[in-house]
RNA sequence: GGCGCUUUCAUCUAGGGGUCUAGGAUUCAUGCCUCUCACGCAUGGCACACGGGUUCGAAUCCCGUAGGCGCUACCA
């Protein structure tokens, strides 16, 4: 038993796009499989054959590709426990069904949603459970005989779970330790529908994790109240000695107000809540992702993982190996987290100040093509480099650099009352006369003989630096002059200040 | 309503009886740097939900209260 083998899984239903809670809670799962060299399992929750929407599971698969949250066997991955989609593995239920129901622990209930929906109207607080089942349409009411003749005339009917009442249940959880609840309070689940043949998530999720030897569940704080109910089906089934461990994660909150994180927020406050754009096949909608709004998947993987965990230290910065390395779920926090997106902005700034600016080109070379400019990579590996530590996304280059690719059309009125005096004009002529004079056009040679003629006039810096500023960025930002001068060129520079000139009087 | 989980700066959190006049990060403010704007650096502001215990001593342990969150489907 101390020696099994660690496999965890993460198990998403195909309902639309990945939540970016779902992105850490496989994160989190993914970690702990690596850091002990474990398996980690993408399996498909399929059993809600009415929720199903077209493209969601290939949606998910590329989004952890592009997180690079890599999975050892399932959906797509391969594997020897498969199939992996759950609508696959109808006959495998069944027969576990049956064991249920054979020993007694479950049975049949021909009571429709309608009337189960009067009877909840009707009766406050009703519950399917041990006080009310002898009242409703079951196996356990109408005996054998006629549950088998309604069976047989093709009437629909579900299997339910029957719960011992008065029992005391404990779940033993990582995070929480021990959690007790009385099993009076569960009402008799619906574990099978016959309608489709298919189980319902709390059967499919117990045989699979079983067959499937899964060690170690670790899954949001909104199943906690159903770990008791996981603990009854693996008492059940006799699979309490290999009931995988519990470790339930706090949840993702909304940034502002209370509440889960949900989509709505992520329009609302204009941040994503997908990894990747999702195009909803049903309503039309395009909700935004990470990966379109310019985040790095490095950043986004580690501002996830300290949004309801931290290495106990105060290092915030950490690669995917240190946080495989790192990773603890006895340091997860209990209560949940709201989503700072702000913070998440910060570290994706951080992480392109790491990135290699050559890298980060590549990235900004389509954004400049779609404005159509077509310039040379090494001409844009510089300017990154340049500009890079001015933004948080990539796509925000384009608005802090397009000076570098086109002339100024305007010139900030601000800047031009405060920097432009009467003798700018003059000065910034006799300043184009000296740079045409360079054969040199190298930042340092600039410099050296920019600054000797500024000494020698007796011109003071930020008169000349500042309207010399306005003439080729047309605002009073960016970098050093010289650098921005010796990107442009002699020729553009020169045509930019005397084009200034003209305009600026 | 019932059941469960939870509660340290605005936010993410460190802290597991004395080293806490509570630390880090984000945000905000101010200053420095400087040819501008940023970056960076420095400084500052901001918290132990409340009430009882236990103890020589509690942010840390216990009990209440209040708040927050989740679940309460033939959804996951």
């Amino acid at each position: 038993m101390t020696e099994r083998k660690i496999r965890v899984r993460f198990a998403p239903s195909p309902t639309g796009a990945l939540h970016i809670g779902g992105v850490r809670t496989a994160l989190y799962n993914y970690l702990f499989a690596r850091q002990h060299g474990g398996d980690m399992i993408f399996r498909i929750e399929d059993t809600d054959s009415n929720r199903f929407v077209p493209g969601a599971e290939e949606y998910i698969i590329e989004s952890f590709k592009w997180l690079g949250i890599k999975f050892d066997e399932g959906v797509s991955f391969g594997g020897n426990y498969g199939p992996y989609r759950q609508s696959e593995r109808r006959e495998i239920y069944k027969q576990y069904v049956k064991q249920l129901l054979d020993n007694g622990k479950a049975y049949i209930a021909f009571d429709t949603p309608q009337e189960l929906e009067e009877k909840r109207k009707g009766i406050p607080n009703f519950q399917y459970d041990a006080s009310t089942r002898m009242l409703m349409n079951n196996s356990l009411t109408l005996g054998k005989e006629q549950t088998e003749a309604l069976i047989a005339e093709g009437k629909q009917y579900v299997v339910r779970f029957l719960i011992e009442p008065n029992e005391e249940i404990l779940v033993n959880d990582i995070i929480r330790g021990e959690v007790r609840v009385n099993s009076s309070v569960l009402d008799d689940k619906v574990l099978y529908k016959s309608a489709d043949e298919l189980p319902t998530y709390h059967l499919a999720n117990i045989v699979d994790d079983h067959l499937m030897e899964v060690s170690h569940v670790i899954r949001g704080e909104e199943w906690l109240p159903s770990a008791p109910l996981h603990v009854l089906l693996y008492r059940a089934f006799g699979w309490e000695g290999t009931m995988p461990r519990f470790a339930h994660l706090p949840l993702l909150l909304k940034p502002d107000g209370n509440g889960k994180l949900s989509k709505r927020d992520g329009d609302r406050l204009g941040f994503p809540v997908f990894p990747l754009e999702w195009h909803d096949p049903k309503t039309g909608e395009i909700s935004s992702g990470y990966r379109e709004s310019g985040y790095l998947p490095e950043a986004v993987i580690n501002f996830l993982a300290l949004l309801g965990w931290n290495p106990g230290n105060n290092q915030e910065l950490m690669t995917i190996d240190e946080l495989i390395k790192l990773f603890d779920l006895s340091h997860c926090s209990k209560a949940g987290a709201k989503f700072d997106f702000e913070k998440g902005k910060w570290f994706n700034h951080e992480y392109i100040l790491h990135k290699d600016n050559a890298e980060l080109a590549e990235m900004f070379i389509p954004i400049l093509k779609e404005h159509g400019i077509d310039a040379p990579k090494e001409k844009v590996t510089t300017v990154i480099g340049l500009m890079k530590d001015r933004v948080s996304f990539v796509k925000d280059l384009w608005e802090t650099c397009k000076f570098f690719f086109v002339a100024p059309t305007a010139y900030d009125e601000k800047t031009k009352k405060k920097r432009w005096k009467e003798c700018s004009g003059q000065q910034m002529l006799e300043l184009a006369d000296i740079l045409e004079t360079l054969d040199d056009f190298s930042l340092e040679h600039q410099e050296e003989v920019v600054m000797k003629w500024i000494a020698d006039k007796g011109y003071g810096v930020g008169d000349i630096m500042n309207p010399f500023r306005l003439t080729l960025v047309g605002e009073g930002k960016g970098p050093h002059m010289f650098d921005i001068s010796a990107v442009l060129g002699k020729e553009e520079t020169i045509a930019r200040i005397r084009r200034a000139v003209e305009v600026l009087k």
